[in-house]
This record gives C-alpha cells, sequence and structure tokens, in this order.
DNA sequence: GAATCCTTGATTGAATGGATCGAGATTCTA
DNA sequence: TAGAATCTCGATCCATTCAATCAAGGATTC
C-alpha cells in the first residue's frame, strides 16, 4: 500500500467533515483553505468520495459536502481501497484487486508468502479503523499540543 | 509500501541465490530464465544489489553472482529500502526517508498517526525477515507442493 | 433570475516505471 | 595472445500514473 497525494487530500477531507459531523454541509472553498488542498483537486477528490458514498453533497448557493453517514460507519480500509486500490503492498496477495504476477509458481513463492503476511497486518489495522477514530486522535493531539504550549509558556 | 515488478525481480532473485549459496556464482542467463525475469532488467537489477553489498559479482568467462553474506545476514527490510525506498505508506512518517507532507499541522496530524502504525507494523515484520527466512519458506512451500502432487496420485 | 456552487470531462506537464540497447571492461581458455 | 563469454555502465524509449488546472454546463437557493 501506498499512499499518494491524493489519498492523503481524501482522508484529511474526510477527517475535517469528520470533526464538524452535522446536518450542515461545508463548502470546498472552506475545506480547501483550511486543509492547504488544492481547490480544484479537491471538487475532484469529493466527487470520488461521493461516488463512494462516503460523503453526499447539496447543491446551490448554500451548497457543500457532509459524511453521508455517522464516522463510526466509515472505515479507513474502505476508503482507500476506494481511492488508491489494494491494500496489499503486491498484486498477488491481495484479496480486492487481485492481480497475477509473474514469477512461474505462485503456490510456491516465498515472496508471496512474506508479503501476504504484510497484507494481512495492514488490513488488520486499517480494517478496524473508523473516521471516528481518526476524529478521537485528532482531537486528543489538538488537547495535547495545547496542554504543551502551555507548559512551554 | 508498494512493491513494483523491479522490487518482486529483486527479491527473487536474492532467493534464487540463496536457495543455491556457494562460493560459485550463478549466471544471469541461468537466473533469468529460471525465474521468467527480463535478462537485460536483471542486469540492472543485480548491479544495483551489488552496489547495496548484497551481492557480489565475477566478470569473465565463468562469471555471475552469488550473495556477499549468508543469507541470515540479509535483511529483507534492508533490501526493499535500498530498492523500492521507503517501506512507510506515506513519506511524513519515514523514519529513513522522512518527507514533509503538505498538512497544516503534522503534530496534530490524526492521519499521520494511524499512517505511523502502518509503518511501524510492516517494518516489524521485515526487519524480523531475514533472506534465510525466505529460502526455508520457499523450501517448506516446494516439500508442500510435492506431498500435495504425491496425494493427488 | 442571478449568484453561487457542484458536476463532468478534457487536458496538461511532470515524474515514474518497465524495458531495451550499445559499447566498454574483465576474465578465462584454447 | 586472440577471442569468446560475461559483467558494467550509461543512455534511451515508451507507456502509464499523478498532481493539478481548465472550461463549460447544470442545479439550487435567495
Amino acid at each position: 500500500m501506498k499512499l499518494t497525494v491524493r489519498g492523503e487530500y481524501d482522508l484529511r477531507a474526510l477527517t475535517h467533515l469528520g470533526l464538524r459531523y452535522s446536518p450542515k454541509v461545508i463548502q470546498i472553498s472552506v475545506i480547501s483553505s483550511a486543509e492547504n488542498i488544492p481547490k480544484r483537486f479537491l471538487e475532484q477528490i469529493l466527487n470520488d468520495l461521493r461516488t463512494g458514498g462516503f460523503v453526499e453533497s447539496r447543491r446551490g448557493v448554500a451548497g457543500g459536502y457532509r459524511l453521508a453517514k455517522p464516522p463510526e460507519k466509515i472505515v479507513i480500509a474502505g476508503v482507500i481501497r476506494h481511492i488508491e486500490g489494494a491494500l496489499a503492498p503486491i498484486g498477488c496477495v491481495s484479496e480486492n484487486y487481485y492481480e497475477k504476477c509473474n514469477c512461474p509458481d505462485e503456490a510456491r513463492c516465498a515472496l508471496r508468502s512474506i508479503m501476504k503476511e504484510v497484507r494481512d497486518s495492514i488490513a488488520h489495522l486499517l480494517e478496524k479503523t473508523t473516521l471516528a477514530n481518526l476524529v478521537t486522535r485528532a482531537e486528543k493531539l489538538k488537547a495535547a499540543d495545547l496542554a504543551d504550549a502551555d507548559f512551554v509558556i
């Protein structure tokens, strides 16, 4: 698994929406400037997330985006799979995006066997992590950061 | 971490040499046909591995490649780092290939925090796996495969 | 009905990845 | 010592992916 800049933007945008989860929608331009993401690019990205059923949009003057379901129901593994594809480090051990490699005998491939373990460990972590969990982390990090600042002063 | 075809070739070539570890060298063309790797590409790859200190070469008529040190001393994490770069799924959590991302505040980034866990889990697995371990796996897989075949007959 | 904002698809430019080629250097062997 | 076999090194090519931008258009609300 490799997270491209696009995937990073995706998850940061989702976290932004998760931190402000409510029936109200948030405009692209707000997310764009808060998260330091090119606006035009963010349009594409949020559209992708909509296609994937993670967010929903509202058009018009007071338009914008919000989560399509509560943060607890949004699993990070699912988001990454939708945006980037396979979690596995190599196609021949992917569960959802399997691709044949060109080794002479897959069943006897030692590389496959170790990469399978890597995949499982990545998938295990990301399957159990939800957006709600990311939101909690963000809140804790913010609190810790503020405490640090106080301490220094 | 994402293993490209190049990285796959690398590790398969190393495993090939590991299975036949001895002072004798093995020619590129032999590895190439046994492992189904384009010869000219394999040249590049083995040269990279030589630069990294994983294999050593011998020129001339009876030339070829062999491991530069015993399989137990060759750590897979090291090989992958030399060939592909960072193990981490995103630069800002890499220990050996750190790269700043463009989030507004790295210390408060929830994405970073979960990706760090992913990185650690990948690194942990690959740091404890040596080429000797891969060789053992290959031998066991072969044995199991043969047993299966016997059973079917 | 006009301003605002999402929607869609095309396009661009740079980087990366896989692969091939040619000429040179080295070593063995006859 | 000639020449064949083999590694060495750098250049090049092509296709794909990525990040980002653009343009035109459709929907919605005020």
